[in-house]
DNA sequence: GAGATGGGCG
DNA sequence: CGCCCATCTC
């Protein structure tokens, strides 16, 4: 059974419901990970989802900030949610398929402006957040697993619009590159997205600053799919929704999808 | 040369300027007075009233709060604006038409919650606002003059929905009903909408609180239209748009209209 | 209930 | 630029 999966950083789950909805019922991916949501769980707008076929949700969430969820209209049962670096906020949730795929959908810390951590603690945190994925990879190889999310970091050179001028800003430094590998080697991970789609520029976020964003393109690509190789080679039909970023008032990032048969 | 004139507290020019393009168009009152822009008047959007026909603006505004601005197709000359009890806030415009009518546009203090000048300063500054215009309409007595505004005080019994009821809530009480009559008294201003429309309950706000604003009917008015007593009686067809709070996002106050053959 | 503000965050 | 929130005012 091939199933199709997307994820997407949402901004604000109900503001933007009818967003979801359109690209539920436009695309119809089986699942789909949602990171900023910035609503408690109990005030997703879960009957919307429910309505178009989506009847199984897993989700974390808080007030204001973070938030992650899973809407899925194949069976899904929770797998839990860690809470890395130990900051309290909700930025992870795994669930689980019937086929015993299981799915873990991150958001992890954006890392403030300033990329040294003697001066800027979120960007600690933001590298602490990684080295404990990395650990929690390392103590429990992940099988039969996707990873998705935001993870706020562009790790190749054709993953943001210029390699040069980003080396010094925050999501695509060396050290935290090198941090995103750690963590994508602990866990054995396929970068699926690349394996697909090896060459060229790729993006899935553009500034809400620049109200030109598609003729200027000064994107990053920080919103991935991964999968760990057993189950990598059934990954095709990787892309990215550009168009998405281009609807009324829309998130800053578009949806990534990926399809595994399985 | 007959002259449509209306009063309305938008709550927001910018955000309602939609809503203020759609009563020109549909009513075209010849000049629209308007409070609570809670604009700068550099950012009043004149260019959409431009486009209309509302070539004439005369307003005093202030980031935020209060602000008061007189739209005219006739031409209009400023006439000044006060700032009674000191209280540097941008509460009334004066203009003045070619015929030599002036036309006051005030937004009287609310008052704050509890009607006690000794425990509610708000109140207290109501009442001296209401006392320095009344003191400026004894010094200069207006001829041929009109004024309008939200005065944030319904006079008479069937100015509210429940007279017994509303004695003691800020709007009603018989100090601030006193304060009221003395001002009208100063300036012999005469209340034309009441002089047109001498029996029965009138109102044009309703709390943005009550969805069912509509069928409980709890309304006040606290929107005004005064006349000198030498043109006082020229005015007639008095009306209050109460259709208007139904529109969608709308203000919690009706437009007051009436017209005057001058 | 619904404007506006200012601060935090991305 | 545009989310969230808390505080204020009406």
């Amino acid at each position: 059974m091939p199933f199709t999966l997307a994820t997407w950083n949402i901004n604000s789950v109900r503001l933007r419901e009818g967003l979801v909805a359109q690209l539920l019922r436009d695309e119809g991916p089986d699942v789909l990970c949602l990171q900023e949501c910035k609503s408690p769980v109990e005030k997703i707008p879960v009957e919307t989802f429910q309505a178009l076929g989506y009847t199984h949700m897993v989700a974390r969430g808080q007030k204001g900030y973070n938030g992650v969820a899973i809407l899925s209209r194949l069976p899904l049962v929770d797998a839990g949610g860690a809470d890395y670096a130990g900051l309290g906020h909700a930025r992870h949730v795994a669930g689980q398929l019937e086929n015993g795929v299981v799915i873990h959908n991150f958001y992890v810390p954006a890392g403030g402006d300033k990329p040294d951590r003697t001066v800027n603690e979120k960007f600690g945190q933001k590298l602490d957040y990684l080295t404990e994925m990395r650990d929690a990879f390392r103590a429990e190889p992940p099988k039969r697993s996707i990873l998705v999310g935001d993870l706020n970091i562009a790790p190749r050179e054709d993953d943001v619009w210029n390699h040069k001028q980003l080396l010094k800003v925050v999501s695509h430094t060396p050290i935290e590159v090198a941090h995103l590998a750690e963590t994508q080697e602990a866990g054995g991970w396929v970068d699926v997205t690349r394996a697909d789609i090896p060459e060229g520029p790729l993006y899935s976020w553009w500034s809400y600053r620049s109200p030109d964003w598609d003729a200027a393109d000064k994107g990053r690509r920080l919103d991935h799919v991964w999968a760990t190789p057993d189950i990598a080679g059934a990954a095709h039909d990787s892309r990215i929704l550009r168009a998405v970023r281009g609807w009324e008032q829309p998130s800053d990032h578009a949806p990534v999808f990926a399809t595994f048969d399985l």
